[in-house]
DNA sequence: TCCATATTGATATTGAATTTCATTTTCATG
DNA sequence: CATGAAAATGAAATTCAATATCAATATGGA
């Protein structure tokens, strides 16, 4: 099977935290990992359901809070509130150009932007921690419908 | 009374609309104004139910919607999920720092900032319509604490 | 193997937001 | 002014994603 280490990983942090390793927990992951990034709980839920029938939403909704604690994977709450989870283990923060016809996130990142932030927020007195960037408009190929 | 200005606005909206002049709606509108900005609908249907102790709390969100409709007020949803509502009625866009401890929201804008999405945003073929930066860390004052 | 403890999945519950609906209010018309 | 069609209101019901509860099951150290 894949993501060998990504599932080394989760293993390590279950042990450590003194939680126990289970079949569906590292189904949920693999389904995770397989499948392109951004996708919902529900969603996610479904793709488990497939290969896993028996497998609750609540089990899908706790190893998801487990693989974003342990920096596998990262909420990402869109303006329209629905939240989707993306890969984090081994990609480094990005923010999205989202589609508003088809949806599609394109990940970008723009050390200038990031930059300028810095800037804005010493010049107000903040240090800045995060920030979430989402920008929204048409995509090359819903522009010419 | 004050706002004279945005009632005018908001009752023209409502005619060209065919709705109805309400009490509600009005002192709705002008407490939502009169109170500094980024609200909750459960903070502003509090401070309503003060005044005017009979109020839905569905004609909070009905009015907040009108509201929005009309461009009087904009939801910023956050990154916890919370909406809270603006005024955007002779405010311009702007990005929002904020503390992380104390919740306190500061509107900035940066013009580069936003040129440097555009960019972005065209290399990517997008045509961008709209974007949320949301920049969170620590306030000068709780960064004493 | 044993067994304390964590996990699971069905189900119930939560909480913000929306919908429903009987009653009240608005306002164009006469 | 009245009148009445249509919109607005507020209480209550409903929705929906997310979370909590809990009896049954699985895990893993001793
Ligand atoms: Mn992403
Ligand atoms: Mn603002
Ligand atoms: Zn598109
Ligand atoms: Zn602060």
């Amino acid at each position: 099977m894949a993501f060998e280490e990504e599932k080394k990983f989760f293993e390590s942090y279950i042990r450590e935290k003194n939680l126990k390793w289970s079949e569906q927990r590292m189904q949920i992951l693999e389904i995770f990992l397989r499948n392109k990034k951004h996708l919902t709980a529900d969603e996610l839920y479904r793709m488990v359901k497939e290969k896993f029938p028996s497998v609750g939403y609540s089990t899908i909704y706790r190893t998801l809070k487990l693989l974003c604690d342990c920096g596998i994977c990262s909420e990402l709450r869109l303006d329209d509130g629905t939240i989707r989870f993306e890969h984090l283990y081994r990609h480094k923060h990005h923010d999205h150009l989202i589609c508003l016809k088809c949806g599609r996130m394109v990940e970008v990142v723009d050390p200038e932007i990031e930059k300028l932030q810095e800037r804005l927020a010493k010049k107000e007195g903040f240090i800045l921690e995060r920030h979430i960037l989402l920008m929204y408009g048409l995509c090359p190929k819903c522009q010419s419908k």
